[in-house]
RNA sequence: GGCCCCGUGGUGUAGAUGGCCUAACACGCCACCCUGUCAAGGUGGAGAUCGGCGGUUCGAAUCCGCUCGGGGUCGCCA
């Protein structure tokens, strides 16, 4: 073929020309005479019109081909007869009158309509993966994937970053994630992970004189999946040589902003409002709050000081407090929903319940209200400009609890209620996350990772109160979507030695750990930050998406499966004798071996 | 591991309180008719025992239990 001509940019510019073209089959109107075949490529449209009487020999291999044949057709672009144009059609002034066509490839009846955008089953989607990805939806959103990913290396190559591409075969750390292992051929018994993230290379990359790297890194977490979790995902990961805060942010906005416009022709505006953490546990209930709305949280501990209802007696003898979240108009939603979906919302985030206060014209409903008393609600109204009409809930708890509940009642209320305005973006870094927090076995651990800088005010204090002290890490969030974080690193040994410490780790475990990273530290190192934001997450947003499967080619299934490929598959006993392993358990269910 | 939702021909749906469901509709598929349609039209046809297993019942797609699959979410994701 010579130059290929694409099917979807055929105007009426080429009319008269012989053209010999390629696609899917769309759709077939065959009406006994005239035969037409809408064909199809990843750019549009094109009619193609079978005369009997003209051209036999192609009206007769036309009534041969069915939806989603591939054919190569040849012919002469004509003019639509006047009155036949189609207007929703971008190509719709002209048509390919055929003197021929070829079937490349036949195809079986699709499993689901290809040129419709009705939902089918996601899970026969996946499976015919192949045929979803001919759809409307999918081809704009990989498209647009594409641009924007083509817009941050743009981008970062303008700014002097360097894309490197670091090993996906790297040692496993049992902190994080859990890893994904992978053994070791030449070394049986011992084992590769999987990247949760480049970390450690980016920051070896620094030590090595590269100024300012970026990847767009695949990185793994054998975790559980979520509708903006996979396995695997990608991120940009970026690592920038003697910087502060403010030149990760700016550059961080610029790289975001820049793909954004290339992907999605929004402009993001720039900078982005900066949220202490501290501020948005105590604003929002989260650190990753959704700020397209209002409706903030507030404490009114004090308010109901005094109190006599049991409920919040106990909660402040414990050294709780009452947070307060004001749901305008909420009083008229059914008493049946409130005490069942409102319930259970406060209940999943932790919190034993949350009092639901209906206040109407008449006054204040509910039977924790009539045990309240007058002055009492009088200066909860007050306090919190809950009028008539209005619904308040409050939960009594430790102050953390208390927050999730209602930051959790809040995303629940905005919902429910439309406060979300369609088409907004809220870009927003939260800064100052502490630097620990207690782990499940009650020890410390880091929130971020143990290279974060502290934060210089709190160096004092780290041995002595380590849950006091602030970090130099940051977050963006965006419509309350995690984006991704970073942070200031550390590159003086004492400081290494003191987050250490405040960890329990013993030294020779950080030497085996991390002796090469330190060892680098000791050979001259830049300071250093940087950030790693998920790609998969800022497209789904971009495209209002509302899971990141809708912007992964081959995405797994909840249960971490692929039901295309049917991976993950069983294991032959040839394979796990080449790399030393022995099955504990044989493996139960369906499945074939490899090879 | 917990909680919640869903599972009817190829696809999308309908099928309150169990019987009139020997399961309906739309699209798709097959055949025939039809020379200007474009979600073409017309006529006819094939195709599901209601995810699977077990139970309750005179009787179940409809009720119960278990199980499998898909999704949401909590835990988990330094």
């Amino acid at each position: 073929m010579s130059e290929r001509r694409y099917l979807g940019t055929i105007g009426a510019e080429a009319v008269g020309a012989e053209l010999e073209l390629v696609g899917w089959v769309h759709h077939r109107r065959d009406h006994g005479g005239l035969t037409f075949l809408d064909l199809r490529d990843h750019t549009g449209l094109l009619q193609v019109v079978f005369n009997p009487t003209a051209a036999p020999e192609a009206h007769r291999a036309a009534q041969r081909c069915r939806l989603e044949y591939v054919v190569r057709v040849q012919g002469r672009l004509g003019r639509r007869p006047a009155g036949s144009e189609n207007r929703q059609l971008a190509t719709g002034e002209v048509e390919l009158a055929a003197t021929g066509v070829t079937i490349l490839s036949a195809a079986e009846p699709a499993p689901f309509a290809i040129g419709d955008e009705r939902p089918v089953d996601e899970g026969v989607r996946l499976q015919y993966r192949y045929l979803d990805l001919r759809r409307p939806r999918m081809q704009r959103n990989l498209r647009a994937r594409h641009r924007f990913v083509q817009g941050l290396r743009r981008s970062a190559d303008a700014m002097g970053f360097i894309e490197i591409e670091t090993p996906t075969l790297v040692p496993s750390t049992p902190e994080g994630a859990r890893d994904f292992v992978v053994p070791s051929r030449l070394r049986p018994g011992f084992v590769w992970a999987l990247p949760q993230s480049p970390q450690l290379y980016k920051q070896l990359c620094m030590v090595g004189g590269l100024d300012r790297y970026f990847q767009i890194a695949r990185c793994w977490r054998d975790e559980d999946l979520r509708a903006d979790r996979q396995f695997e995902f990608t991120q940009l990961d970026v690592e920038m040589a003697f910087v502060e805060e403010t030149d990760v942010f700016a550059a961080l906005e610029r790289l975001i902003g820049d793909a954004w416009a290339e992907a999605f022709a929004i402009p993001l505006g720039a900078p982005w409002p900066r949220l202490t953490w501290q501020a948005a546990m105590e604003r929002y209930g989260s650190d990753k709050p959704d700020t397209r709305f209002g409706n903030e949280l507030m404490t009114v501990t004090e308010a109901l000081a005094g109190t006599e209802v049991r409920l919040f007696r106990s909660a402040l003898a414990a050294g709780g407090a009452i947070r307060a979240l004001r749901v305008p108009g909420g009083a008229q939603l059914p008493r049946a929903e409130l005490e069942g979906a409102w319930q259970q919302v406060a209940r999943d985030a932790g919190a034993a319940g949350v009092v639901l206060l209906p206040r109407l014209a008449d006054g204040w409903q509910g039977p924790i209200a009539r045990a309240m008393g007058a002055d009492e609600l009088a200066r909860l109204a007050e306090r919190t400009a809950t009028e008539a009409g209005d619904l308040l809930c409050l939960v009594a708890a430790d102050e953390r609890v208390a927050g999730a509940a209602l930051g959790a009642l809040r995303l629940h209320a905005a919902r429910r209620l439309g406060w979300i305005p369609p088409g907004r973006l809220d870009f927003l870094w939260i800064t100052d996350f502490p630097m620990f927090e207690r782990g499940a076995d009650g020890g410390l651990q880091p929130l971020h990772h143990p290279f974060t800088q502290v934060h210089p005010d709190d160096w004092p204090r780290l041995e002595s109160d380590p849950l006091s002290a602030r970090s130099r890490a940051y977050d963006i969030v965006c419509n309350g979507v995690e984006i991704g974080s970073g942070s200031l690193r550390i590159t003086r040994p004492e400081q290494q030695a003191a987050i250490f410490r405040v960890l329990g780790l013993a030294e020779d475990e950080v030497e085996a750990k991390f002796g090469f990273l330190l060892g680098a530290f000791r050979h001259g190192a830049p300071p250093h930050g940087g950030f790693a934001a998920g790609i998969d997450r800022l497209v789904m947003l971009g495209l209002g998406e509302p899971s990141i499967r809708e912007v992964i080619a081959f995405p797994k299934t909840q249960t971490g499966q692929d039901p295309l490929t049917g991976a993950p598959t069983r294991v032959t006993p040839g394979q796990l004798r080449d790399v030393g392993l022995r099955l504990a358990e044989p493996p139960t269910g369906p499945g074939p071996a490899t090879r």
